[in-house]
DNA sequence: GATGAATGAGCGTTCATTCAT
DNA sequence: GATGAATGAACGCTCATTCAT
């Protein structure tokens, strides 16, 4: 039916709203510090109305992690595909997600300042979806380093191992950039990452 | 006068027994759901006790994440210093690290969880201190690398962006180990560590 | 809107009500004796909805004791300003006020019992507010005296300080009637306070 | 024997310095914000010594309120009574009444500052006690006033009214030297009380 | 569906009093 | 007797959630 079409359409654009207005809240306090009468101001609803978008509070910041950071690992991996061959991939793939940093530093914050919020069930089941995400991408990787190592142009270890440690070099120049802001872009380290990822540190005579 | 000598080490005993409580209960739930009375009553004390010990609450959390983080990095450096070699001097660093993290990763858990709390001026000194005990601990590891390049061991690199690479890396690993508990001790990873931080993935041909 | 006004409406009517309970459990006991839920159980809100009409249980009772003093002298100039000749409205000023007293004694005891309760910002500021609306009162009773004086009928003599002591005879008899109640009206002291007040205690022979 | 009259006198001197530095404190705030502690640091003892003198803090309150009150009105009486005619006496009175409050503000302030705590019994009986205090130096007046009628100097009224009305006169020229503090004495104004008190306002052609 | 007023459970902190030393 | 550490009850205030309109 086109009427319940424009409905739900209309439904999800507020959803959306709110998501992105809660965002923009939750990075800047502590969860316990946000309120949902703040939410509810800054979005333009209801403190009523939250409630018929989101089950509650807890709800509602799970929902706008989870979806957030599911967009931006997808984000990474798509102009990671299109990259042609493997060394410009994993270029791609640094800087693809140093970019997103750059630009949704505020979001970040949020895994800086604590992923785990409370013992809830909800935020339980929110910790699992992070790590499932976080997992997720790291086999995305994981199957890029295991097409450098078939092609012999990786050496051959462990391509989880190898994964995790490319991701969360990625990551800790982020949260470097996060905690340390410079004028600089995070991505000007794209470069160095990249170096110590292929070569290490140790001077080959 | 030994009287006041007695109460003074009765007092830091208490005051240490109460930390230690502390530091599991603030590992198992977020901070705002820890109450003074959970931890006056797990510890043995009464709640006005806890503050004849600590300010409040925000003092008793960071008190305890401070001296335990700084007592963390002082291990660590420690085992670090004994040890003969420069290449001897890395792998004990990550290996001592790796221990450490194994041996204590409740307290760990609460930079997983989320280091900043709320933006009070306590938890902002807190954060402060935090980024302090960190950038000394790199500090440390960058002399280290230095003398690596001096000597000619290690390639002409940046030596901070090795040393955070270095330091990144081994947390990352810890962190993964915590989140993703194993019977495997974390130490299991410290030669993958050492490897890829010194040889990097690439295959020399 | 009619809506908005009725709720406004009815928003000042609980607010009034809050006021009146607060003042009758005010007037009981003192200041830190009363509890919010105590004055949220009789007036029949919970506590929560005490602090939509007031900020805070300071703000509540300084609120209470400001506005009910402005409106008890407001209402004794307005029955002095309707008598003839000035005896006539000096004997309304005295017998309004008694009159106020006889029926708010709960009200006035929170002045015998002490009108300043702490030392905060809303506490001094509410002392503040109390010295001018007693000052204002005694300046309306000088301008009345100064006709008096202007005209013949009343000694040429400081016409603040009689103010004052007019102002202190009648007080003095309130104070007086509501620590020892009697059946008899404060009201039947009047022609004493006025007689003593035009003509002293000395005999003229 | 000896030995205990000296206990005895010490214990005596100790609980008067007790009162006087509880007196100081307890004028500078309300008596919810003075801590034992507070009490027991300023006047050199510990908390628990504290309670060998007295009861509780109640106690230590309304014993301290109630015996200077009754030196005061003490002092007051015994100045009068040296005084060579009614005249004189009644001048002594306002004057003597004057002089203690000019040089003992800090403790009437608590009298402007509440007179009654807490509901308790102790304060209950404080409140008696203070009352009492008042209606025998009113009952003194009176007598000395009722001489004034017989022998023809005073018109005959009401004596008890009359010296309520002396006494309150006196009380409200107190109050208001102690909220306006000038640097005039408040003794400048018994000439006026005095005149008014026998005179009254009205001119006598 | 939308609103926002009402609810009331929950917590950090203080401090009078006790009592082991 | 003197001390002061330990106790724990008590309270103002916030805010997620509900529900009458």
């Amino acid at each position: 039916m086109v009427r319940s079409e424009r409905k739900e359409r209309e439904f999800n654009m507020r959803r959306a709203a709110i998501l992105e207005t809660a965002e923009r809240i939750f990075a800047a306090k502590s969860y316990h510090d946000v309120t949902m009468a703040e939410i509810a101001n800054a979005s333009g609803f209801s403190t009523g109305s939250l409630y018929q978008f989101f089950k509650g509070k807890e709800n509602l910041y799970t929902t706008m992690v989870s979806e957030k950071l599911d967009f931006m690992f997808a984000e990474v991996r798509k102009s990671t595909e299109q990259a042609k061959d493997l060394l410009r991939k994993i270029e791609t793939l640094i800087d693809a997600h140093l970019q997103f940093v750059e630009r949704n530093a505020d979001f970040l914050m949020l895994f800086i300042k604590g992923e785990k919020v409370t013992s809830s069930d909800a935020m339980s089941s929110l910790h699992e979806k992070i790590l499932n995400s976080y997992y997720n991408h790291i086999t995305f990787i994981e199957n890029l380093l295991e097409n450098g190592i078939k092609s012999g142009m990786l050496r051959n270890m462990p391509s989880r191992d190898m994964a995790e440690a490319l991701f969360y070099l990625i990551r800790a120049s982020s949260v470097k950039w996060m905690l340390m802001p410079t004028t600089e872009s995070p991505r000007s380290k794209r470069g160095f990452i990249l170096d110590i990822f292929l070569n290490g540190v140790k001077k080959n005579d």
